[in-house]
DNA sequence: AGGGAGCCTGAATCCTCAA
DNA sequence: GTTGAGGATTCAGGCTCCC
């Protein structure tokens, strides 16, 4: 239960051998910058460099670093790097060399949503970790996570077999009775982890560049060790792993070499602060507001679905005269009346000079809306045109057949 | 447009300099399986020089394929290199000495959900992707996504600046109008890909264990080509990125050292229409089919898409009048009448009572189908609708400006 | 030409105001 | 007071532009 203020390749001889269970490494990426951040008070500004004269001086850096790492390290124990583009692939292969290929566990990688960027090609949201054993008797903890939606019960519940023809089927007794499957626990980890990034508005940040979500480090302390085991991390600026550790009640140790970064973990592990993402919390589907029909149109009329606003429902993808055109799907139990204003007043803002509505059923046949307001254009949707189609085709069939 | 059988070191140095816009590679399995059976007996046994000499011939050869993919590769081009997670890092170095860390684009990773197995740790659920451009003067098309669920309306629509304080506000005119942000199409894809795994339905058909979705390459092909551009595979094996690209209006060149392979390139090729709708009728998987625009039209009418029929792009899922609806999208470049014989005679045999054709553009706006032919019936399609309304209205203003 | 300052972007939060 | 809809804010990364 430590926090040590020095140069890592300083103190990390200092440690004694075999006694760590998990070494959480979230070193520089030789992104070949200073990274700046304030606290949200404007009262203080961290910063760490991450500044090599080569490629060769970094990695060198980093060797020395592992093998002492693996030196610390129990023969149960894990280490998790955390890196990302600028230089996995170097770093894998020093892992490679100082833990041996044989040792590679996973390639764990941390996918997030992030605000996008003017980059040219593909937005980058991912970060890897590469995760490490000592030696082939590592202590992992299976977390199970929920059966996708799509999954059905049967499948879980019911035993399986495979019948005469080599297909597998639902295993039955003779007399015809379900055979249940042994206890299952659900779907184990994957190695692509969907956790979101620590938004800038997060309460859980405390003003430190690069800060890392505390779930991220629960769910690898959670999985590599057991309550007592200690952690280590040798680069661990604000203490996102060691406010984990403390929360999970394991013993750490943690190192940096700026005496600001220290000086907040310490802050940190006295009162953890952990925010629940809201996100997270409720499941993003929570945010989808749209059935599946109203998606459809908006779709084939190559339209921006748009959540979180309860009069407009999409945008369209360009501009018509020099400004956005919002559409609103009539709504079932609505009257296009109804329609109508909500779509206006929330497009009042939005400085639109034309609107679409869609009409989805036919409350008010008589009203021209077209002709009363222009800047709205009316359109029936499909479904409401073929409707009446077939409602007339039987009409002029009866009257043909009156003859 | 050639498949071409023999190794493609053989092969690749009789192609044209600066004449291919895209190389996709997935590299022959037999070196993989080398890799597999070391790491799959797990032992110590094999001393780590052995394996560096047989992973070095691996690198050595695949840096000679490199260096010729480059070399056919235009300046605009692009190379995805597939790699097995085994040796990913190995063969970023390599990517990175023969086209340059500056060319380095994007690390794709493909991510898929898959059964569960017992082994200890994390369950492997992704592959890699890596993307390097010839130089810096790539070709990109950004396909744009919808904006996530909790972004609100107000940031996408309104333009920002910084006001006294270097504080970023909303921009506003001197009456407090909001000024509009210029327009935008959504959010530019993400360097992780969600895409399942062949359905197995499909993979049973096919015979080909290493197949990757269609999906996966289309959406390379999409990104990094223009229609007419030149698709490379040197290690092409069933066709799959051939048939993506010949289907995608691009030419391609398939290099392979087994005949079997070209052999079931070759018949893919030739009669894509039956082996790929045999491949692709299961479903979600359908993509190479149609465009996005007839799959929109076809969901918001709840029609089912069907593949490969020149008449008819899909049916009601209800019956009307006891017998099923067919469903055609006037194409583009097709007057309505060519539409309309098209699906008369493909629907013939389908005993439909009502069949639907849904116009995108007007060719012959003085005909009235719908009175001279009772069983067709004419949508027009919501583009087609706007636009005229549009045109509507601008003569409308027209209209009134001139009193 | 090269380096640094500043701009653009949107995800997910916080905050405000109205009902 | 309570709720919640929707407007406002922050951040980092990659770009452009300017010196």
């Amino acid at each position: 239960m430590k926090v040590l203020h020095d140069d890592c390749l300083t103190l990390l001889p200092t440690l004694e051998e075999d006694s760590v269970q998990l070494v959480y490494l979230d070193p520089p990426f030789f992104t070949q910058k200073e990274h700046f951040l304030r606290t949200r008070d404007n009262s203080t500004e961290y910063s760490f460099k991450d500044n090599w004269r080569s490629l060769e001086e970094y990695l060198s850096f980093m060797q020395n670093v592992l093998s002492q790492c693996k030196r610390v390290l129990k023969k149960s124990g894990s280490i998790f790097f955390h890196c990302d583009k600028a230089a996995a692939h170097h770093l894998r292969v020093l892992l490679d060399s100082v833990f041996g290929s044989k040792n590679f566990q996973s390639e764990i990688i941390w996918a997030y949503k992030r605000w996008s960027n003017t980059k040219k090609g593909l937005l980058n949201s991912h970060q890897t970790i590469y995760f490490y054993s000592k030696s082939a008797d590592f202590k992992f903890n299976t977390i199970y996570t929920a059966y996708s939606p799509t999954t059905n019960i049967d499948q879980i519940l019911q035993a399986r077999r495979r019948n005469g023809f080599g297909k597998v089927v639902y295993h039955r007794d003779e007399e015809g009775q379900v055979i249940l499957a042994k206890e299952k626990k659900g779907v184990p980890f994957s190695d692509v982890w969907s956790i979101p990034f620590l938004n800038p508005k997060a309460k859980e940040r405390v003003g430190y560049p690069t800060q890392k979500p505390i779930l991220l480090l629960e769910r690898i302390i959670q999985i590599s060790t057991d309550s007592g085991d200690t952690v280590l991390d040798p680069f661990c600026g604000s203490g996102t792993t060691l406010v984990a550790a403390k929360l999970l009640g394991r013993e750490y140790i943690g190192i940096d070499s700026s005496i600001e970064a220290i000086r907040l973990a310490e802050k940190r592990l006295t009162e953890p602060v952990k925010t629940d993402s809201q996100l997270l919390f409720t499941g993003e589907t929570s945010y989808l507001e749209k059935t599946d029909y109203e998606r459809a149109i908006l779709k084939s009329i190559d339209a921006l679905p748009v959540e979180r606003n309860s009069g407009i429902d999409g945008f369209l993808r360009s501009y018509i005269e020099g400004s956005p055109v919002s559409v609103r799907i009539q709504k079932q139990n609505e009257d296009l009346e109804t329609a109508k204003q909500k779509l206006l007043r929330a497009s009042q803002s939005k400085n639109c000079a034309v609107m679409i509505l869609v009409r989805t059923h036919r409350t008010t046949e008589w009203l021209n809306y077209a002709q009363e307001e222009p800047k709205i254009m009316i359109i029936d949707s499909y479904d409401l045109v073929i409707e009446e189609w077939l409602e007339r085709r039987k009409t002029i069939e009866v009257t043909s057949a009156d003859k």
